[in-house]
RNA sequence: GGAGAGGUGGCCGAGUGGUUGAAGGCGGCGGCCUCGAAAGCCGUUGUGCGGUUCCCCCGUACCGGGGGUUCGAAUCCCCCCCUCUCCGCCA
């Protein structure tokens, strides 16, 4: 949520920074029910206060054991006007509100302007892509040959976008799983969070998910429960409407969990393999930090990712998010993507970004130091999606007669498995 | 799922219709005392919104959340949520 204070200062400014992104987003509907609030709630205030004088005159009337019949008589006109009032402030309150959370994070100023993806700017790139001397196979014939992977089998179980680890292949995932929270929990600085993996509309609204993007994500029928499109939304909700004392900070949170999207409006996008899928494993990193400090901190955050495809020594390109590209909450993102030999292309394996205050004030998430609190910056990143990561080893690791090697780094998490082989 | 108990300020804990934003204690902060510290003593100690000479003050709201009764509600009524105990069920 931006500072509605910032809006009525510099409206042309917000509106200039918003319209970057691509969208039509109007500030000025917003200023004129800010207006009308303000104007209800001083008048409804007014009439509270002459209320509250007014009882108790009546009350030490009344102690005095004298007649106060006129005055209660006199107050309850003012009582249905302020009745009025209060209904009116509740509903202008309630669209204001819902206008404000509709409303995107401002783009940074270092973002390239473009309204897709291929503004983007690429900061550096990391290893060499590698040449095979044979035709290389992509991770689904790979994982099927290897019967490792079976996204048939995922279908009768449940339907499309969803996949069956099997054997050797269920086992990487879950190396890769522990090799990331290691790296994370035991060089990176991070506290290893396991979270429910669904949450309530309050920690949905709270990260950016609600009100407008409802139908990426499950809901639980019958009940106020999401399945979680990411564990930013729990993690960064664990510290929803606190104020946090200025020596808590930095915190740095890092989980594993599965996650959930709807991929409504990505029909016939990557319907092969498991690139997106309705279900994939994902270790998140949060951070809740000094405002002074986010952007340093999103530098290293993103490096924190950098160094598990290292570690793997799988080659990856950072990529900065022009304004177009850039998610709704989101100030400024940098996506990682890994070099996939299937695809003879780099493909999104994590998203790093800065929010500002943007999710703070939303979730209402603070710290104190001096006599006011003030919001925190929360920074967030995949370390990395595992489903992609898996993938990605699959393909960069195999080998000229279709098996595939274990990364060094992995093979302790293998038990000492040094290659997958057709069986 | 059934029965019962309970949710008050950073924490513990009083308060059951009228200066109660809320006693008391702990903790925190400031001061006195001390060579220093502890102990002791004194003072102070939340958040949002609105106004404003913009953190100084004023107003208003907040005692799990939401409605209601009343001139007036932490206190009475209704609904919901959460925690604890017991039973059932279950991993």
């Amino acid at each position: 949520m931006l500072d509605i204070k910032l809006l009525r200062q510099d409206p042309d400014a917000v509106t200039a920074a918003l319209a970057k992104r691509g969208g039509a987003f109007s500030v000025e509907a917003i200023l004129e029910e800010d207006g009308k609030r303000r104007a209800l709630v001083h008048e409804m205030e007014q009439l509270r206060a002459e209320q509250n004088v007014a009882s108790q005159a009546i009350g030490a009337a009344k102690k005095a054991k004298e007649d106060a019949s006129e005055a209660i008589a006199a107050m309850k006109g003012i009582k249905d006007k302020i009745a009025a009032l209060e209904e009116q402030v509740r509903t202008v309150d309630a669209m204001l509100t819902d206008l404000l959370l509709r409303l995107p994070n401002l783009p940074d100023e270092s973002l390239p302007e473009g309204l897709d993806e291929r503004a983007n700017r690429e900061e550096r790139v990391w290893g060499e892509v590698p040449e095979y001397d044979f035709e290389p196979k992509d991770h689904v014939a790979l994982g099927e040959d290897l019967n490792i992977l079976d996204f048939e089998c995922a279908a009768k179980l449940t339907g499309a976008r969803f996949c069956l680890g099997k054997g050797a292949g269920a086992r990487l995932e879950r190396a890769l799983i522990n090799l990331m929270l290691d790296m994370h929990t035991g060089t990176h600085g991070y506290t290893e969070m396991l979270p429910p993996f669904m949450v309530n509309s309050d920690s949905m609204r709270g990260t950016g998910q609600l009100p407008k993007f409802a139908e990426d994500s499950f809901k639980i029928e019958d009940t106020d429960y999401w399945l979680i499109p990411t564990a930013e939304v729990p993690v960064t909700n664990i510290h929803r409407d606190e104020i946090l004392k200025d020596a808590d900070l930095p915190l740095y949170y890092t989980a594993y969990t599965p996650c959930f999207r709807s991929e409504a409006g990505s029909h016939g996008k990557d319907t092969r393999g498991m690139i997106r899928q309705h279900q994939f494993n994902k270790v998140e990193m949060v951070k809740f930090v000094r405002p002074e400090d986010s952007w340093h901190e999103l530098e290293k955050l993103t490096q924190n990712a950098e160094a598990i495809l290292q570690a793997l020594k799988l080659p990856y390109r950072v990529m900065t998010l022009c304004t177009g590209d850039l998610g709704f909450s989101a100030a400024k993102t940098y996506d990682l993507e890994v070099w996939l030999p299937g695809q003879n292309a780099f493909r999104e394996i994590s998203s790093c970004s800065n929010f500002l205050d943007y999710q703070a004030r939303r979730a209402n998430i603070r710290f104190k130091r001096d006599k006011k609190p003030e919001f925190v910056h929360t920074i967030n990143g995949s370390g990395l999606a595992v489903g992609r990561t898996l993938v990605a080893v699959l393909e960069n690791y195999q080998q000229a007669g279709g098996s595939v090697k274990i990364p060094d780094v992995l093979r302790p998490y293998m038990g000492g498995l040094d290659a997958i082989t057709p069986s």
